[in-house]
DNA sequence: TGATTTTACGAAAACGTTTTCGGCTCGTTA
DNA sequence: TAACGAGCCGAAAACGTTTTCGTAAAATCA
């Protein structure tokens, strides 16, 4: 097992300086062209490669950058770190991965972490835990070390970085809109409970829709559901009370596929019965029988997004400018199935 | 902005020395009680954390892990990823992820990147254009510098590495068994091309099940899918082809999903007139509809398990044995609604 | 008191780079 | 021949740690 080749080892063999070996590979002038042809054909021989630690250590930074994401078996998540990698390794980045698992304490611990010279810069959708508690100290304490963040999807307001959000209150508003174009009396909405931002902002988008056809929001057509593993009871439940429920937006594909299959199973068609849009266009959506019709959030772009934001802010000749922005992602309707 | 503190900062702020420092803050019995106390103190008011770049330098580790796939935005792959991440970080080390989005060139690059002194060891899966070259150079080379390899499911069989699998062989032959005994009489597989080594060998499996109860293979109801994009018409024609089929293994979801879809169109009943079972339990086969009997790949157990023998062999004294194992993770039959 | 041990700290090397600066050896010029 | 300028190379510092070793002062002992 050959040793890892180092500056040094290669100025032993050849009896040179470290400098020399150091300048030889940079194409230096200094070098005079025999030594550097020798050392630059010894060091490709014997595949010579940087050592990327010690380069991070002298020029103080590490080229890396860390994301730190609720879950990864999210296909929408994963989606944003799949445009996150992409753009990054163009741009000669590696991305580092952390994963809070929807809970507050991790999510600090890995910003901790990360924190210590791991890496240039964050990228980050912030856990349940965190939004319910409104407690961003982490986030605080990280800029303070002037280490840039960028937030993406589930985002802290009054948290100084760029933001990639898309808009959700357009987006359900659209959706809602989309059902009652399609002659549907009674839009239902499926979605989370309020401190988590974008069920909070779909409601709103939804009552919005039917307010401006001047139709009366009904909270009886609005179930905000917490827990995602029992959610096949509420919507059940929920069917059942609303029988001239003839539409639905639903807030991810989970509750959209769990009431396609309850409404099959009652006997209803779909979508001639009741029509479904769900937010987050993914699997699901796509293959699920009958498949839905989808707002897509175009994790891929919001990725690609906020790498290239965050780059550039690390790349810039210093905090010249502390202006941070949000930027709107657009959302884009894909019919299918579930929609007349 | 309060600049990142280091050893010398303190150093300097308390007229005392780096070494000092460092040794009151490892609580060194080298240092009086009384500058322990200031130095810790001090320490902890201002959030002092080393720098972790330095360290790994200094230690000639970086406690990171590396860890190479196709594609995350696949449930298995994810699943996988949340098991790394998970005993990974429970042993303190961290995760540094690179797709190569099933490209051998992207997968090269991605290993020498990091192979640069980023990271300690590798977990991979390999690309499918790695496994149809057979071309294993860049494994090797790694391997050579003294750096541990771990793959799991798309192995090279002859690279020195521990290798985390399952049984496909078994698995399929026993899906095919389970169909055979639901009363199926002509039981069709849905596979991938060979080079891809589960295909293979989950066609192995399948062929081997119908021999062992007297069966003849019949190369008609075995269908190789190369471009998953466009398996519709392939599937199509194949169940067009075959109108006694009556089950059908698919080496995925998607196969399985799309053919469940259009035998449904074709007024077919599942699993009354044809039974499916799927490998990999994601969530196509959860929540489609009819939701489909799988065989789970346990994929958050095989990456806990990757990531807990690359660790072990990090942490060992030396290479002291150069025997690599094979580990071959139990799949489980989850029974659901598209078998009787 | 003188010798020896203990206590408490600092200097320096090492990890692998890059870069600045200093200097030696030529050949050229006055 | 003395001075000077290229041309070419090496020494050393710096990045932030840990650790070994050396050493001054204080404490102990005879």
């Amino acid at each position: 097992m050959a040793q890892k080749l180092t500056l040094k080892k290669i100025a032993q063999d050849l009896k040179v300086s470290i400098s020399t070996v150091s300048k030889a590979l940079r194409d230096s002038y200094e070098i005079s062209e025999e030594t550097r042809k020798k050392i630059q054909e010894y060091a490709k021989q014997y595949n010579y490669k940087p050592n990327s630690i010690a380069l991070s250590l002298k020029n103080q930074k590490t080229k890396k950058i860390g994301i730190i994401i609720p879950e990864i078996v999210h296909h929408f998540f994963a989606t944003v770190i799949s445009g996150v990698e992409h753009v990054a390794n163009e741009k000669g980045y590696q991305v580092i991965i952390c994963l809070s698992g929807e809970s507050f304490d991790k999510e600090v611990v890995n910003m901790e972490m990360l924190a210590n010279g791991s890496i240039d810069g964050f990228i980050l959708s912030l856990s349940k835990e965190t939004m319910s508690k409104q407690d961003f100290h982490h986030l605080r304490e990280v800029i303070n070390q002037g280490m840039p963040i960028v937030m993406f999807d589930r985002v802290a307001d009054d948290i100084p970085g760029d933001k990639i959000i898309i808009d959700d209150v357009t987006a359900a508003s659209e959706a809602t809109d989309f059902l009652m174009r399609k002659a549907k009396k009674n839009v239902g909405i499926l979605s989370t409970v309020d401190y988590v931002n974008v069920g909070r902002l779909r409601t709103q988008g939804y009552s919005e829709a039917l307010m401006k056809r001047g139709v009366e929001v009904n909270q009886d057509l609005i179930l905000k559901i917490e827990d995602i593993d029992h959610c096949d009871e509420l919507i059940e439940k929920f069917i059942d009370n609303n029988p001239s429920l003839d539409g639905i937006v639903a807030v991810n594909e989970l509750f959209a596929v769990t009431a396609s299959k309850i409404l099959l199973r009652k006997g209803k068609r779909i979508p001639d019965d009741v029509a479904i849009v769900a937010f987050t266009d993914g699997m699901l959506s796509k293959y699920s029988n009958p498949s839905l019709t989808t707002i897509g959030q175009n994790g891929y772009e919001m990725g690609g997004i906020a790498a290239a934001k965050l780059i550039d802010r690390l790349e810039q000749d210093q905090k010249d400018e502390e202006r941070y922005e949000t930027v709107i992602v657009k959302t884009s309707l894909i019919e299918r199935e579930s929609t007349p």
